[in-house]
DNA sequence: TCGCTTGACTTGATAGTGTCAAGTCGTGCC
DNA sequence: GGCACGACTTGACACTATCAAGTCAAGCGA
């Protein structure tokens, strides 16, 4: 009856890990409300795992889209910043995706390696972005430092204002964009001024 | 026979969080490995989640000792840095409580006060250092914010140290040590040269 | 010493879970 | 007509947390 199965079940999933967190997901419960049979999810996706793996998959790519996209008008001029802020809306906006990314205890990125790749490309589109801004003359090295840092800035704040103690403290997507701005700007400031 | 079961389930835990996250962590089996029915545990925390309380307790307790300590010889004569260092440090050697520390579904903060207060001293303690860095001209909002981003960079790096990308890529300790350091110090300039 | 509580368990049962192993059933293809 | 195959269903298994009763020794007031 259900068009079909598959992206049904991956919706569920989603929406209830951005609701209550991966822990609790049952196939089971998500394949009674979809009024089939409990086998019939593991049909699509085999193993617990593996629908883990495809929601990150689906995230990283989703991630990568959004960092790279171009700049819109109402987002801050200066690079960092504007990749700092995404990053940050992007986890808001895709809790069930984002929740999953970054454990790897669920997605079993071994034996997933399209998984793997998204990933990569993701941490790729950082490197570069991060490249452009400090120009041509940086070493590898360099870049990697300030990469991490600003990706460490961004995930930090992510993971505190989702699962974190800044949880209902800054709701407002205002407040939110004031915050980011200030705290990515002084890693900017750190960056340029090194 | 066992002298102090509570405290041997709660030491068994924290092993098994550390080595394998806390997910798959069975009362169960801890209660086969210390010998003893599958409900004896239980009567000592009543609740699965009670023992995340627990653990979150006294990893918040260690976190605030940890970062209050006096300043080591070796360690970075700048007050942020090293507690960004220490903080990171503080994950890694405590991987079993850091990662239930801010894991708000385990544990149950508003069943259970003393691990929230627990967690609101180590908050304050890292406002405090940020103040006493500022100076008294500061304004609570500036403290807050520069709080914030110092404690985004090193749980940021803290848990892409632990579980994320980075988790394989740096291990031995002088090479965290030099890449904390790095990307604290783009933190410091920031915050100083505001 | 009797009765009673109380802490530290044990035993048994229940409901819910992931996963293995067989079916069933309609569609498409040679 | 025969047959493979995708999309399921049904049934069983081992494992889990949790509820509900025991058991059993230590302690204590009368």
């Amino acid at each position: 009856m259900p068009p079909n199965l598959r992206e049904k079940v991956l919706k569920a999933a989603v929406k209830y890990i951005a609701d209550s967190g991966p822990d609790g997901l049952s196939f089971r419960q998500i394949a009674a409300d979809a009024g089939v049979s409990h086998q019939a999810p593991y049909h699509h996706f085999g193993d617990r795992s593996a629908i883990f793996s495809e929601i990150a998959l689906q995230g990283f790519r989703k991630f990568t889209a959004a960092m790279s996209a171009p700049a819109h008008v109402d987002e801050d001029s200066n690079l960092v910043v504007r990749m700092c802020e995404r990053y940050v809306e992007f986890a808001l906006a895709n809790k069930g995706h984002f929740r999953v990314m970054f454990r790897a205890d669920l997605c079993h990125m071994d034996e997933s390696p399209e998984t793997q790749r998204a990933a990569d490309d993701a941490f790729g589109t950082l490197l570069q972005a991060v490249g452009e801004i400090l120009g041509p003359s940086a070493s590898i090295d360099e870049i990697r430092v300030q990469a991490t840092a600003m990706w460490s800035v961004a995930h930090g704040l992510a993971t505190l204002l989702i699962d974190g103690p800044l949880e209902n403290k800054i709701g407002k997507v205002s407040d939110r964009r004031v915050l980011v701005r200030a705290v990515a700007r002084r890693m900017i400031d750190g960056i340029t001024s090194h």
